[in-house]
Formats: structure tokens, C-alpha cells, sequence
DNA sequence: TATGAATGAGGGTTCATTCAT
DNA sequence: GATGAATGAACCCTCATTCAT
């Protein structure tokens, strides 16, 4: 059939229908024949790009990783205060998540399937960004007695959890918001609870 | 070799063995022969007490997602004050996930492969928790302006990320404390937070 | 199609049908599929039986390896005198090459392939006959100037020879006698050669 | 990368690795990606200019078995004594075999897959031998009741063995010379042995 | 000539399932 | 209830060959 030479155009063809595939069924759930049905490239030529089916999934995997990196790139840049950033990242990382429902399956089956990437990525990130809180720990501007990993997980956490069991809670507590109204519902509550946290060192304390 | 007909002790070992492995590697990356090897029981047994490897699949969620529900069943019964009875609960869940690491996994091969028995109890138990969270708010022991689902996602999703994430943040954070001192100093410093947001209705306005 | 439960039935027509194959292509000339075709037996029970294609192999040349050494079983316990006795041994080793030519087949493949089993069993077998000779020439039966290692050589060498160009030789000869004859020839006359280095050592020096 | 038209060049260098790998794994154990990566010519440029695998398999039999032909050419030219050109021959023929181990190897591969030009060469080079020795037995330089291709096979037979064998030999029986010695002391022997057959018509019948 | 993208058949092997025993 | 022989489809991967460039 296809005779054309086009390798870049083959390779993201294969890597956007793996992509899609291993996000909805996993590593061992999706085959290369389902990929090459989907992508329209045939068996050979798709290990005859990415060599084994091991080394696309890696591909794959450090595409979205790097999709997911962006997103916090230029955080420290700017100069809002804290809790103005705070509030920032969360809408930003909210937004990914929500947008890029492909990262957070992928990041999870990476994970159960003890791929390391994501997992990596994803702690570093984590680890990095309670390094800046400890930095503002110091200037006073968050509360020294709360350990900062801790209270990025109570920020991180939380978000994955949503996405993971939301439409559940609307089928449940009969919720009849459509899912955008749902998730800015979300966002907007969740902000307000963490904020709370953060304060003028100058000012007076904050209370919840 | 073992020609005992026992139907009973046959079903648990598989069980067990099904479970540990599906935990392990999930549903497409465990085989009736892995099961059989790793229980001691021929393959054709197997298939004949459950009829097919996605049944047997369905009964060890199932008995996992029982085991969890367990858990929280009189919960409600005490009558401890709010903010006692959170820290409670925190701690027995936290308990659970600490213990049970299989369960963890298991639901999370399910959530990923749309199987919907642990996620609609985790749903149902979560909205359950809600509902009691309102009616909290109700006899003023809860700030009306939280929403309860948002609140529960607050505790239950930074202990679900907490699990999936310690060990690498020991890596890079190069925590030294071993493995139980981080949960215990992880769990105190989150229920310190949470518990923040209860109050004595007739009490003074607690801060952080 | 065919359910009967016959392992060892299954097994043998197996191990046939591979050692022609195998005797006839070499192993990577050979697939498990064309096996397959050869015995009736489906490609998923031979792996099922011997593991791999690679120890059902190893399984063939152990099986015609050891039909090779039983030929020489035995020999060692007659008590004829050593002239006779290398005739006899010649007849037997001859008629064995004659009759199961698949060995001969096997043998070089393995040896091509690197596959040992054979290639060893030979050896030592070889270097076992050569300790024989020493001891003759101990006793005066046999010349003590000829290394018995070349001797054997100048056994066994012909032989394998003789096999692999016969057909060749009778069509550029354009020998007329029918195979079964020329091989009565050869083996005739190569006695003869041989045999006249063995020697009485009371009796008067044999001439050629 | 070499972009130079260079036919000969490329051809001639493509032959070379083919002979190298075929004489190593044989025919089917070679394929063409091993054949490009060792000679660095590109697949497709392989078989443009062989047409086919078979083709150049067919074609490095060829030269191999032309390199052989050649080290018999002008044996018949001289005019030593039989005797002495028997000596001659068979140190021309080891040295062969000893320095171009892969004509050994391919020639081998070639028997077993049933490709003839190595086999009807080797076959018409010993009826030629054969033919002369018939010559010798008429003017009485050689016995007559010794048929010349069973002598051939006597020469040529042994030196096959001891280069299939000879390191299985120099490992069981802890020869401790090191390979050239072992190959001279071979030759030595096998030489003394063989040139018993040869006479002097005029003078006194040789013994062993 | 020269490259390497593209194909489709076939390679060995695993696997869920069936069924004779 | 219990075993393991038997099947056939699917799996990942390799390969000779073709052909657009």
C-alpha cells in the first residue's frame, strides 16, 4: 500500500496511537498489532523503528513525562507572592490535569508496571518544589511547623484523587453539575482551603 | 501429588496466590500458570473452580474491596466528638493502607482496567463519609463553607499519594529515617493540619 | 481434533520427525511449524513437551548420540586378537554409518552449529580406542612408532569420507556397481590397508 | 556515509563478510542485516548487486571452492618420484586446510544443504588423483591391489578428521603442544604412514 | 549506485481454555 | 475434584525482499 518514505511522520503516527493505547489499556493490555491497526503502519516497520515494543513504550512514556515537565517550568521565575503562586500552581497543574487525561493514566500504569520514568520524574518534581517551600519557610512566609513534602501531598494528592474518582462522586451524590462546573467547583474550594495556609509575614496571623 | 478433594482449600490458595500475583503485575501480566505454579495447583483446577481467568480476576477484587470496607464499618457507632473521631479515622485508614499494600495495587489495576467493583465502594464510602460530614455541618462542628467531597479528597487523596510516592521521596530527599518512622512522622504532621479545620461550635476559633 | 492423552506416544513421533527434519536441514533449517507438519502434533505441544526448540534439539542428538556409542559398547570385552578385532571394529562402526545415515547428517550439523553433545562423545570415544592402541603397543601387537590418535584417525577419517563423496564418486567414475556393492568394495579393501599394521609379535613381520 | 560508486569495491567487500559469517553460522544462521552491519553496505545495495541471499551464498561457495582448485594446479606438471610428490601433495593439501579454515567450514555447510559445487569439485579433484594412481599402478610405482580411491579417501579422509577434531583431542587427551606443533606432528606421522604404500618397482618391497 | 523505509510472511513461544483420564 | 495433555490464537520479533528517493 503506503510506499511513501516519510520516517518522522511514521514515528509520530505510531507514537501518538501508542500513546492512546497504553494510556487506556496498559503495556501488556495493548499489543503491537493493535497499534498498527490504529495507526495504520504496519508490525515490521514500527519495530523497525523503535526496535522492541519495550523501547516505544519508553518513548512514549518520556513524551508525556516532558509534556508534564513544561507545565512547571517558569514557576520560580516569576515574582508573585506566595500565596499568589500558590494559587497560580494550583490552577496551572489542575488545568493539566485536567486537559491531559492521557499523563495521568499513563504516569499510573508506569507506575503499577514499575517503569520507572514518570515516578522519577514526578518525586524530583515534588522534591523540588518543598525545596521552595522550605525557602519560604525561612522567610517566614509559610508556617515552619508544617513539614513542606507533606503539605504538597495534601496539594498533589488531592488533585489526583479528584480525577481518579469524580464522575464516581456525580453518579453517587447525584451531582448534576456538567464536568467543567464540577471541576472549577473543585478547584475553587480546594484553593480556598490551602491558601489558609500561607501568610504576610508581616500581617496578622491568619486564621482558617 | 495433593488429591485431597477439598474444594474449599483449593479456592483459598488460589485465591491468595491470584491475588498476591495480580497485585504484583496486574490482570494481563499474571498467567493461570504463574498462578498454578506459585499455588500449587494445576491449571485445569483452576479454570474449574472459576470457570475463567477474568472471573477469578473479578472474586479476588471483590474479596479485597470486602476487606477494606471492613474497616470502616462502625464508624459511625461511636460517639466521639468530631475532630476525635477524624483523627481516628485518619489513623485506621492509614493503618489500612500501611498494612495491606496489596490492596493499593489491586484497586489501582482496576480503576486503570475499568473494573468497577473497588472504585464504586471507594465512591460509596466516600460520598457515605460526606453525607456524615454535612450533617456536621448541620450542628455547626464543620465550617458550612468546605465542601465535604472536596474536604474527604483532602484526606483520603494525600494518603493515597503518600504510599505511592514515600519511597522514592526518601530517595531523593535522602531521608534517613527508616520506613515506619516516615509514615508516623507523615501521619502526624497531616492529621495536625486537618484537624485544624474542626472547632467546638461553642469553643474558641482554633487557628492553625 | 486428535484429544487422545498419549505424553509418551506424543513425545516419540515428535523426536522422530525432528531428527529427520533436523538430520535433513540442520536446526535453523528447521521449524518448529514444519515439526509440527511432519508429525501431526501441534506446534503449542511440542514446546508444551519439550520446553524449547533448542532442548528438544539437544534431546535429538543425545538420543542418536547414544545409539552411536552403543555400537562400540562391548567391545572391549571380547577376547580376540587385536588384527581381528580392528577388522570386526571396522565392520561394525562401517555397518552403523551405513545403515543410520542420519547420524552422520546430525553430527555435522551439530558440529557446524557448535552444538557439543556429539562432537564430544566422539572425542573422548576416539581418544578412548586411542588408550586401547597404547596399551597394544605396550604388548607388542601394535607398532610403537605409530601415534595411535593418527591411527584412529586413519580409521575413522575414511569413513566419514567415504560417505560424504561416494554418490560423487560413483557418478564421476561412472562406477556401475550398485551402491550396497561399492560399499562392500571400499570397506574390502580398507580393511585390507589397515589391517596390515597390526602384527604378531611372535610371528613373522606382516608386509603390505 | 560512502557514497562513492565503487561496484567492485562494495561487491568484493560484501563477499568478504558473507564468507566470514556464512563459514561461521551457515546459511540460515546469516542474514542479511548481519551481513550489512559487518561489511557496513547497506541491505538494500546487498541485494541489488546479488540479487537474491541465495544468489550470493551460491557465489561465496564459488569463490571458495575456486580457491581450492587452485592449490592442485600444476601437481601433475612436476616430476618428482610418486613417492615424493605423494609427500609433496600431502603437505600441500594440510597447509590448505590448515590456513583456510572457512573453505573447511563452507565447504561443510555446502554438503549438509546439499549445494554441490564444493562436493562435485572435491569429488572430481580425488578422480583425477585417483586417475593418476592408476597410472602408477600400471608402470608398477604403486601396488596394484590397492584401489586408488580408497587410498584417496585414506589421505584425504584423516586430515578432514583432525581438523574437525583435533582440538576435542588436544582437550581429552591434555595434549600440551601447542596447535602448530600438534598440526606438524599429525602431518609427520600421517605422512610416514602412508608413503609405506608407495615402492620402488625396482627395488625391495617396502614393510612397515 | 546507494540508502533505508516499508511490507508481509514466518520465526519461536506463551497462553487461556478444553477435555480425556 | 483433580490432572495435565492438547489446541489454536495471539504475542513480539526477525527477515528477505521491494521500491521511493
Amino acid at each position: 500500500m503506503r510506499k511513501k518514505r516519510d520516517a518522522e511522520g511514521t514515528k509520530s503516527r505510531v507514537l501518538k496511537s501508542a500513546e492512546k493505547l497504553f494510556a487506556r489499556k496498559g503495556f501488556n493490555g495493548t499489543s503491537i498489532a493493535d497499534i498498527s491497526k490504529d495507526s495504520g503502519i504496519s508490525d515490521g516497520l514500527i519495530l523497525y523503528h523503535f526496535k522492541s515494543k519495550d523501547k516505544l513504550y519508553q518513548e512514549v512514556i518520556e513524551r508525556v513525562a516532558a509534556r508534564y515537565m513544561q507545565v512547571f517550568e517558569g514557576f520560580r521565575e516569576n515574582n508573585l507572592p506566595p500565596a499568589e503562586m500558590m494559587k497560580e500552581s494550583l490552577r496551572e497543574v489542575f488545568g493539566f490535569w485536567r486537559t491531559d487525561s492521557t499523563y495521568n493514566r499513563i504516569s499510573l500504569w508506569a507506575y503499577l508496571e514499575r517503569r520507572e520514568a514518570t515516578a522519577v520524574n514526578e518525586a524530583r518534581l515534588t522534591a523540588g518544589l518543598a525545596a521552595y517551600l522550605a525557602s519560604l519557610q525561612e522567610s517566614g512566609h509559610f508556617p515552619r511547623e508544617i513539614d513542606p513534602v507533606v503539605f504538597l501531598s495534601t496539594i498533589i494528592g488531592p488533585i489526583h484523587f479528584w480525577f481518579r474518582y469524580k464522575t464516581r462522586f456525580a453518579e453517587i451524590l447525584k451531582l448534576t453539575e456538567k464536568d467543567g462546573a464540577l471541576d472549577d467547583h473543585f478547584l475553587k474550594q480546594f484553593t480556598l482551603m490551602l491558601t489558609s495556609f500561607f501568610r504576610d509575614p508581616n500581617g496578622p496571623k491568619k486564621a482558617v
